[in-house]
Parts: C-alpha cells; structure tokens; sequence
DNA sequence: CTAGGGCTAGTG
DNA sequence: CACTAGCCCTAG
C-alpha cells in the first residue's frame, strides 16, 4: 500500500514523461546513428570510439581477458549493451574487422529498458531482425567474446552464488611465528646474538634477501631516479591518454613497475624518515601523484613485481602487533599512522594480510576485543619472555613466537613444537577455549569483553608494568562490531536494484524502501554503491535525484554532448572496469549531471530512456515479482519478446510487464 | 539524502 | 601483493 502510494507519483511522472521522451527519442536515433556512424574510424580521438576500436581488436586478437570479462554479473545488460553498441558502431566494427557483421538494424534505441535487456540477454531481438549470419558467426567465436569484451560485465552470478563459505579449514599458517621443527633450521637468532641484528638483515635464509642497508642500492636508486622519474611523467601520460590500449597497457604498466620499484627506497630507514615526513598524508591527499621519485608511492600506482618483495621482518610485525592492540583489529590505516610503530612501506592492506596470516585466530575472532585482549596478553608474554630469555635483546625485538590465542598467561606460544596439531585445527581453534561462545558469530557482547577480562588479566597484570616499557598499549576496545559484514548482491538483488533504479532513478532510499524490490536488508547507499560498482557507466551518466527536474529541462546546452557519445551508449556500454582500475579510478569526472533517466538529455541525446520507469502496470506486477526475472538467466534467453522493439523505438517499456 | 571518496575484507 | 567489491564517513 504504501508503496503503491510512493510510487504513484512517480507513475505520474514518468507517465508524463514516456510520452515526450518517446517523440524525442524517435527522431533522435536516426541522428545518433549517423553521428555514430559517421565516425568511422576508429582513430577517432572521440574516447567512445577509440575505446570500442581496441576492445575490439583486442577481442580479436585474443581472449585472454575475455575470461574474466566474460563472466558476467548481468550478462543480460552487457549484452544488451554490446549489442546496442555493435549496431552503433557498425563501421567500427566493421573495421576492426570483426567478423561480426554489422547488423544494418537500428541502433539501439535508448529507450530500452535495462531491465528488459536484463532478462532478454544477448540472444534477443536483434538476433532476429539482423542475423542470421551473425548468429551464426558468434556462435563460432566471436559472438560471445565480442560481446562480452564491450561490456566487460560484472561478474557472472555463477560466482557469486556459490562461493564458498570462508569458513573451512583455515589452513592458515603461522608462517613467520613458528619456528621451524628444527632449530637448525634457524639462524642463531635466540642465542644471545643480537635480534636487531638479525632484524636488520632480513632473512639469512634466503640469502637472496635484499639488504635493508645496502648503501650500493641506494646509489643504484639515486642514479636512476632522474630517468625513472621521466618515465613515469611519460608512463602516465599515457596511460591517460590511452585507456584503451590493451598492449600498451601492458607494456606500460610492466615499465611503470619497474620504474616505481626502482625508485622508490627499500629501506626501512627510509621508510621511517618518509613516515615522519608526512607520507601518509601525502598518500591520502594525492595518492597520484608520484612523480617525485622518492616517496614511496602509492602502494595503488605501484606495478606487482617480486622484485620488490619485502619481508616482514620481526620487528615489522611485533610493531604490528603493538598497532593491533593500541588500535584495534581492522584499524590498519591507524596502525599504519602510528609514529612510533615502523613499517617498511607498507599500506594498510599489507597489514591486514600479514596480520591474517600471523594471527589468523585473532582475525577471524568473533569477538574482536577479547582477540585484541589476549593479543595483547600473548604479545607481552611472548616479550617478556624473550627479555628474560636474552637479556641482550631488547624489548621490541625479539623474535616473535607464534601468537597464538592461547590466551592467558601461559605459554604463549603453544606450538613451536607442534604447528602441525594447530594447523590442524583451524584457526579458531584455540580461540574457544577463550570465548567459545563467541564463535557462534554472535558477535558480539561486548560487555564480556572487555575491561576486566578475566582471562587476560593475569598476563596483563603481570606483565602490565612492563607492557609499557614493551611498547605495548593498552588494549584498544573495539567496537567493531560497528562494521557489517560483507554480503555480496545476489543476482536477485541486482535485478531488484536495477528495477528500482528504473523506478526511482538514483533515489536509493526510495528503492531501499520499495518493498517490492525487496531490498529493505541493505542500506541505500550500499544500492548506490553497488549500482556504482555494476553500471559505472550509467552512474556516471545518470542522474541525479533531482531527476525529476527533468522534465523542465531543456536540452538547450549540451557539454555533455562533446564529452562523450551518446549517454545511451554510455549507459549501455557500461564499461566497468577498466583494467586497470585503481588508478585510473581516481580521476572520475565530477561533474556528473545525474540525472537518471529521462532527464539525461543533455542535449542531443536524451539518454537512458531505458532507466525509464516503468509504468503503473509495472508496480503491480512488481509485487509478483517473478522469480523467473529474478532468477534469470543472465546469460541468455533468447526470449525474444521483443523481437521488435529495436526498430520501433517507441516502444519500449513493455518490458515492465515481463517484469512485473 | 546523495555523491564522493576512503577504508577494509576477501580473493587470486 | 594486487585488485575488487562492499561498507563507512562526510560534505553539500
């Protein structure tokens, strides 16, 4: 009911709205076409066409990334999408010389509905109105790389519907904590000699280990810092300019690792100095800009090579520690700030992985404090012990003995002896004997907790005094149950989502709230971030919540109308990733004209119509919601209910009603 | 309330 | 270690 009243007005807008939108839109597509069309080359510096010439010629030339771009979330739309975009540009194609055939068919028409694309996957309409021959010809090969590259689609359903659950065994290992079975295994460590020595000099078992201190690198550093940086100038240049090129791309990154590699200062000396300096302020505010060679650079802009590897030292990881305790599992960027704690570089992720590995019970405790607390405890104890061991060491670096849960004050270390019994036991396993209940998941209870834990006391106590000295903190109190933990979209709520987005544009909470679409369990900015994340494109072409506002506007001026194609190709094309996300993500243009749907006009290209909401019919049938949608096929049915619907632009809503 | 952008969990 | 996707925070 109350729904059926919120989304009234929106029937009535969009009833409003349908009308102008189909008359505009109709004259528009001839235009678009040929403006489409007209471009020919694909040399054109327009960025849409550029960017579907490589797609395509890289679909040509290989699949190697088609597997993972084929595996789409929402095949359906991407298809749709590609094959909005293959008519679009046939001559591009064309060119490319795909051997698709370019379907003399119509382009498709913004008006589509997404959803409609959504459930009819690539086999629709088009296939049937132009080709046979294509058809066919994809079936051999390229129809599915071809489309799938254009829309380089989220992931496949497939995935996300069975992944597996974390929790099995958890063959995690102590890696660096244990010591191995046979201590000839390990340096001299212990014996008296000097931690920091060993500290200092990486790994005497590999030998290979670089050396933190090697002047001789440094000067290798310095010397090549100059070209290095030139290149970089050089590198990003054209990775702006060109996105699309997919052997370049690879080309480039590999130099841009090296680059980067090269110069950025292995040492952990350095990376102290650079701490102080401000590094991390310099990484939030301009994580893109690197040019200057020193500073250690992004961990995002930094290329993946084992060449520069770097090792957790012991030190690196008690101060780890340390973090966890002061700061709290998961607060790995405020670990990361903390000026007394040294890292070698590392970024918040490298935290949080070196902390899953080494303390894998405390992970993935259910009970974040009372992980934290008997941290806490074992990471004293362990201290202290090595202190009264070896005198000579001093209190931050001693070699760490495995962490594990065991939880107060006695051996900290449970299994030098015996990794294999613990590795047997996953991870938890120590942990219940702690709080048991707490693995339930019930996350919980924060009360028991966390000040007087009883179980950590004692360690604690004793050790209290020195806790200080050590360096360790007092347990941080999480309260970490704050975050929610992490549900991926079901394919369900996706089509749930990109109906709602059809009915409501960007107003997520209008969505969130639409008990049709059933997605009450999620917040309105997760909707908004997952559309994000899904349809980049559409988001970013989309609109606004003002959406509304559209109607009144105008299509007087048209930036947009240089900047890119036409939205519907935007929308349609989604281009979800680009490989090479992260840094290129940053630069999203800001200036959005958000509108959703209707509005998008800009100028010439009225856009999304497909986001178009959907008519009355449509909320009543949404209430059935049938499975069938939800659960659809995003991979293909050839359902051709719309066997026409491209030529004849007018008319596309119709889709609601399958929806429905 | 949403857009932006940051941070973290999870995975390869 | 890189990368992605979900979650969170904050400004407008």
């Amino acid at each position: 009911m109350d729904s059926t009243g919120a989304l009234r007005p929106l029937d009535e807008s969009l009833l409003r709205e349908l009308p102008q939108l189909s008359l505009r839109i109709a004259p528009l597509r001839e235009p678009v076409s040929s403006r489409t069309l007209s471009i020919p080359s694909p040399l054109e510096p327009n960025a849409s066409g550029t960017r579907e010439t490589s797609t395509i010629s890289k679909t040509s030339v290989g699949g190697g990334n088609l597997p993972s771009n084929t595996k789409a979330g929402l095949p359906t739309v991407k298809e749709f999408l590609n094959a909005a975009r293959t008519k679009t540009a046939e001559p591009i194609s064309t060119d490319s010389q795909s051997n698709v055939e370019p379907p003399p068919k119509p382009i498709l028409p913004a008006f589509v509905n997404l959803r409609a694309l959504e459930r009819f996957p690539f086999s629709s309409s088009f296939d049937d109105d132009a080709l046979h021959g294509q058809r066919k010809r994809r079936r051999l090969d390229l129809q599915a790389e071809s489309f799938s590259e254009h829309l380089q689609l989220p992931i496949p359903q497939a995935q996300k519907e069975h992944r597996p659950p974390p929790f099995g065994p958890f063959a995690i290992l102590n890696g660096l904590n244990e010591p191995p079975p046979n201590a000839a295994l390990l340096p001299p460590i212990e014996a008296g000699s000097s931690i920091s020595q060993l500290l200092t000099k990486p790994s005497k078992r590999d030998g290979a280990a670089v050396d933190p201190s090697n002047s001789v690198s440094t000067n290798a550093t310095i010397a090549e810092s100059p070209t290095v940086e030139r290149r970089e100038g050089r590198i990003e240049e054209l990775l702006d300019a060109t996105l699309d090129d997919d052997d370049n791309d690879d080309d480039v990154d590999h130099d841009h690792d090296v680059v980067q590699r090269t110069t950025r200062s292995d040492f952990p000396e350095a990376s102290k100095q650079d701490r102080e300096n401000g590094v991390l302020e310099n990484r939030k505010t301009t994580p893109f800009s690197a040019p200057t060679g020193d500073e250690p650079l992004s961990p995002k802009s930094r290329g993946r090579s084992r060449k520069n590897l770097r090792k957790w030292t012991d030190e690196e990881t008690t101060d780890l520690l340390r973090g966890v305790v002061k700061c709290g599992i998961g607060n790995w960027t405020a670990i990361l700030s903390q000026p007394e704690l040294k890292f070698n570089k590392r970024t918040a992720s490298n935290l949080k992985d070196r902390f899953r590995v080494c303390c894998p019970w405390a992970y993935r405790a259910s009970d974040p404090n009372e992980a934290t607390k008997q941290l806490r405890d074992n990471l004293a104890n362990t201290l202290l012990k090595a202190q009264a061991e070896c005198l000579d060491s001093k209190p931050g670096k001693i070699h760490l003995p495995n962490l594990n849960p065991v939880h107060t004050g006695s051996e900290p270390s449970p299994s030098p002896g015996s990794p294999p019994s613990s590795s047997h036991k996953p991870s938890t396993l120590s942990m219940p004997s702690a709080t048991p209940e707490t693995d339930h998941g019930s996350l919980s209870t924060p009360q028991q907790g966390y000040p007087s834990g009883k179980s950590a006391s004692t360690a604690s106590d004793k050790s209290q005094k020195n806790l200080a000295s050590l360096g360790i903190p007092e347990a941080h109190i999480t309260i970490k149950s704050k975050r929610r933990s992490r549900r991926p979209f079901t394919t369900a709520e996706d089509e749930a989502l990109l109906k709602g987005y059809a009915v409501h544009g960007f107003q997520w909470t209008l969505i969130q709230q639409d008990k049709r679409l059933d997605l009450g369990h999620r917040r309105a900015t997760d909707l908004r971030d997952r559309f994000r994340t899904k349809f980049p494109h559409a988001y970013r072409d989309g609109g606004s919540v003002s959406g509304k506002t559209a109607n009144s506007q105008t299509p007087s001026q048209s930036p947009g109308a240089g900047r890119s194609g036409s939205p519907q190709d935007r929308i349609l094309s989604n281009e979800p990733t680009p490989t090479k996300p992260q840094s290129s993500s940053p630069r999203r243009p800001k200036a959005h004209s958000r509108r959703p749907s209707s509005i998008s006009n800009a100028n010439a290209g009225p856009l999304d119509p497909a986001f178009l909401p959907p008519p009355q019919g449509f909320l009543e049938s949404s209430a059935n919601m049938v499975p069938a949608a939800l659960s659809f096929p995003l991979e293909d049915n050839p359902t051709a209910a719309a066997s026409s619907p491209w030529e004849d632009n007018t008319l596309a809503p119709m889709v609601w009603d399958d929806l429905g």
